[in-house]
RNA sequence: GGGCAAUUAGCUCAGUUGGUUAGAGCACUUCGUUUACACCGAAGGGGUCAAAGGUUCGAGUCCUUUAUUGCCCACCA
């Protein structure tokens, strides 16, 4: 292949003309797949798999970051593998589709158990058809024909197996326990599940015999077992341990015993509280040191149950407000305190308010789980960018308690538990296994199936090794992998619990880093939400801006961990920059000659010196931020190289004598550099590149070339150069100079006559023997020709210069007479200074000539 | 109650292990259409790095205290 002849770009980058076509030609070719042959050891990541129930936004767009270290490694020769998924995610998908439901005015018991799970599969898979679309559009490199779902058969064989395995290890129970009860769900929940928010409630003292106890919830008063006071406290003590008499709402009397614990705050209310093990959970642990009775008061569908008499039957919350009345009525009230503020839990999916109820679960032991994870986690054996999240996450494994990983909801997988019905003794009161297995076990109609699901975070806890035995690369060296990418916000919810299910049936953690991204807000750093008004919709700026703009929009400026800013004006910004690449190779291609075909560049003026050693700063400094995950840092770093130095001096000095094979070159090294973070635009561009027919995603990532080292001298001159010209333009703007004459008595710069010339649109350059007209401030010394009336409008600005360097100079005289800077300071950086003080007052020297001529 | 972050230019944010006269993008002012780009170019203005103290030859960076904001965890009869 040659250069075409009839080459030509458009005059701005149109990404909607390229990405789709790129990321096809990328799939079809194979890209994505990890390459047997690559000469590196694989390099893995999973993507956190979104839940399959509704359009990705920008907190997925994050995920970029995983495309960023997967396309590096790839280029870098690595066996590179990002694979894909869905998560069914349980109660969220439950909750959004009930909220479709509820628009046709339906719920999920109008449909029927079975009937709801086939809507809500349909609905799943529909969602996953659109999210694999976008995640396209996003550009990510994902190996689709790994791609899996938590619903899929061999995952839930895995997730079986863990299960069966747990409990063969002792670590799954059954109990009926105090949980946290969603009455809108009907199911129990996880402490991590409940949200808790600050609200006021009246808090009543009602009588109970001879004490006046402080609660916020009269109506569990049918479930009371006993009344606790702390043992220190003298008011009570001779109470304790006896029984009273208490009068009933309900019109009789009871008994009730009076018990000592520590939990009780003396100071708080009268020091006194009723205890309702059944649905208080410090009553419930209450209940557990005392031995006391568990009466539920409160049934699963948030209504009171025959125990209570005439309020059977109604919701608690009405029940409260019926209870408190009544015993106001029959005087059993002391007094109401109505601003009584504390805190409540609700359910994080639905909102609903959280009822604590005793209800039969299956729980994860996780004493001994939890001691490997803690280890590994100490020993670095998982890593946390940023390093801050070892801490929150050891902590929070240290404090954890056993975990119940039974849903009553209805979409999610199933627990493989059969329970015995037959009256024969000698056979197990439930199995793990298939209902086959059960049929054999206790027979024909002598068992019953679980209904119970898992914690959707049970099965994706088990994602790495569960999708990586799956595709069967699990024991291609696939596992552990190598990076986790995923919010902050579920460090706890899913990372640890990763880590713990990991280490327990593979014996490694399921990754080796993990990368932490925070949220993503608006322009004014404010959360994105429906409410305000102020989300950004992913697809949407991909189709106005291009998604390369909004993944350099994601990547420069964020740091892990933080939360970072996104704007529309951002976004634009970013697809000006890929226009500027665009149109930078739209020039260098345009330029070549007819039968140009690329050979190895060589070095021959000072501006090419100077652009290979920007480019070889860039190599390392680019290389070493992707190492470090400082992602921001990288895209700058090539931001600046192309805008900064390529743009705007080296292709404009390219112009006075072009080094096409350098100009090339250095295109092509930018285009790799920028590719895992912008991959469309540098592809586009790539493809359009003399004698070019493979891919950019498959190229080699670039290394500093050591058969061509910048000559430093060579480079040096054209940052003087560069200066010079910077000089001249200021002078010829603020004094609106038409073609200055500049003049200089060195004669490097003189030999670049006509690139000054363009550069700094000066009438002419010339080498003089000494200097003369107004002198330009500048370190290889130059005068812009002017006559005594502008060197006179200039004197204050020439002052003000002067008094800024003498100042400056002072600062290094300083910093040198001080025997402790020389002393401890690295020699490097004491020459540093002394070689700036030299230059500083050589400067100054030539300012004061100047200055003294002006006077004179 | 415990913990973590943030506080740097008008706005949004960078600033790797302490070492040039503290940076970027946007916004702002002035000029500009020179055969890549107005999604552009040139020049310019703008910061005592939240406050106070400390360590150090040297602090935006490390330590202590304080203030403000945000987040996480725990507890709340």
């Amino acid at each position: 292949m040659s250069k075409t002849t009839d080459f030509q770009l458009e005059k701005a980058y149109d990404p909607t003309q390229y990405e789709a076509k790129i990321y096809a030609g990328w799939e079809q070719s194979g890209a994505f797949k990890p390459n047997p042959k690559a000469p590196k050891d694989p390099f893995t990541i999973i993507l956190p798999p979104p839940n399959a129930n509704g359009n990705l936004h920008l907190g997925h767009a994050m995920y970029v970051v995983e495309d960023i270290l997967t396309r590096y490694r790839r280029m870098q020769g690595h066996k590179a593998l990002w694979l894909p998924g869905a998560d069914h995610a349980g109660i969220e998908t439950q909750v959004v589709y009930e909220r479709l439901l509820a628009k046709e005015g339906k719920s999920r018991f109008d449909l029927g158990r079975e009937e709801f799970y086939k809507q809500v599969w349909d609905y799943t898979q529909s969602n996953i058809g659109n999210m694999t679309d976008q995640i396209r559009k996003l550009g990510f490199s994902v190996d689709w024909s790994r791609f899996k779902f938590t619903l899929d058969e061999d995952i839930v064989e895995t997730v079986y197996d863990t299960f069966k395995r747990l409990h063969d290890d002792g670590l799954i129970y059954r109990g009926n326990r105090i949980v946290n009860w969603c009455p809108f769900c009907r199911s129990a929940f996880a402490d991590i599940e409940v949200k808790y928010r600050e609200q006021t409630d009246p808090l009543y003292y009602i009588k109970y015999g001879p004490f006046v106890l402080a609660t916020v919830r009269p109506e569990t008063k049918f479930g009371d077992t006993a009344i606790a006071v702390n043992p220190k406290d003298e008011r009570y003590a001779k109470l304790v341990g006896k029984e009273i008499d208490a009068e009933s709402v309900l019109g009789h009397t009871f008994k009730i015993k009076v018990i000592a614990d520590d939990h009780v705050d003396p100071a708080f209310g009268t020091g006194a509280v009723k205890v309702t093990p059944a649905h208080d959970p410090n009553d419930w642990e209450m209940g557990l040191r005392h031995g006391l009775e568990v009466v539920p008061v409160i049934g699963t569908d948030g209504r009171l149950l025959p125990i209570a008499g005439k309020y059977a039957g109604m919701p608690a919350d009405e029940a409260r407000i019926a209870v408190a009345a009544d015993m106001e009525a029959k005087g059993l009230m002391d007094h109401v305190d109505m601003n009584y503020t504390h805190s409540v839990g609700f359910h994080d999916r639905c909102g609903t308010l959280i009822e604590p109820l005793t209800v039969e679960q299956w729980w994860l032991r996780v004493d001994e789980l939890k001691k490997p994870v803690i280890k590994a986690i100490k020993n670095g054996d998982v890593k946390f960018v940023p390093e801050r999240f070892t801490k929150v996450a050891l902590d929070w494994m240290e404090n954890l308690r056993d975990w119940n990983i039974s849903r009553q909801n209805w979409w999610g997988i199933n627990i493989p538990v059969f329970y015995s019905l037959s009256d024969d003794k000698t056979k197990p009161e439930y199995i793990i296994g298939t209902e086959a297995e059960a049929k054999k076990i206790y027979g024909e109609g002598n068992y019953e199936a679980e209904t119970d699901n898992f914690d959707t975070w049970f099965s994706s806890g088990q994602w790495p090794f569960a999708t990586l035995m799956a595709t069967g690369d699990f024991e291609k060296g696939h596992y552990p992998t190598s990076v986790m990418e995923t919010g902050r916000d579920i460090l706890f919810l899913w990372v640890t619990r990763m880590i713990m299910f990991g280490l327990f049936r593979t014996g490694e953690v399921p990754f080796r880093t993990v990368y932490l991204h925070g949220l993503v807000t608006d322009e004014h750093g404010k959360k994105m939400s429906k409410s305000k008004g102020n989300v950004l919709n992913p697809l949407e700026m991909t189709d106005k801006y291009g998604t390369d703009a909004l993944r350099l929009a994601l990547t420069i400026g964020i740091t892990p961990g933080n939360d970072g800013s996104v704007s529309e004006r951002k976004i634009e910004g970013y697809r000006n920059f890929c226009n500027k690449l665009w149109n930078v190779a739209r020039f260098i291609l345009s330029s070549l000659p007819e039968d140009y075909s690329p050979a190895a560049p060589k070095l021959h003026s000072p501006a090419d010196h100077w652009m290979q050693a920007k480019l070889n700063a860039a190599i390392k400094d680019v290389t070493t931020a992707i190492e470090d995950y400082r992602f921001s840092d990288a895209g700058q770093i090539v931001y600046s190289l192309l805008w900064d130095d390529f743009a705007d001096w080296y292709v404009e000095a390219s112009k006075v004598s072009p080094n096409h094979d350098l100009l090339v070159h250095t295109l092509e090294t930018i285009l790799t550099l920028v590719h895992p973070i912008a991959p469309f635009v540098s592809e586009a561009i790539w493809s359009h590149l003399p004698d070019r027919d493979t891919a950019l995603i498959t190229t080699d990532w670039p290394v500093v070339d050591k058969t061509r080292t910048p000559d430093k001298a060579a480079a040096r001159h054209f940052e003087e150069l560069k200066s010079v010209v910077q000089a001249a333009r200021t002078v010829a703007a603020e004094e609106q100079l038409s073609k200055p004459v500049v003049l200089t008595t060195n004669s490097n710069l003189a030999e670049s006559a006509d690139l000054v010339k363009r550069l700094a649109r000066a009438g002419d350059l010339k080498l003089v023997k000494e200097g003369s007209g107004l002198y330009l401030g500048t370190t290889a010394p130059a005068w812009i020709e002017a006559d005594a009336a502008l060197i006179k409008a200039r004197k204050d600005r020439l002052h003000r210069y002067q008094a800024e360097k003498q100042s400056y100079a002072q600062n290094l005289e300083a910093k040198l007479a001080n025997a402790g800077y020389v002393k401890s300071a690295p020699a490097a950086v004491v020459q540093d200074t002394r070689d700036r003080l030299a230059e500083t007052q050589r400067l100054l020297e030539r300012l004061g000539e100047q200055l003294a001529a002006l006077e004179g």
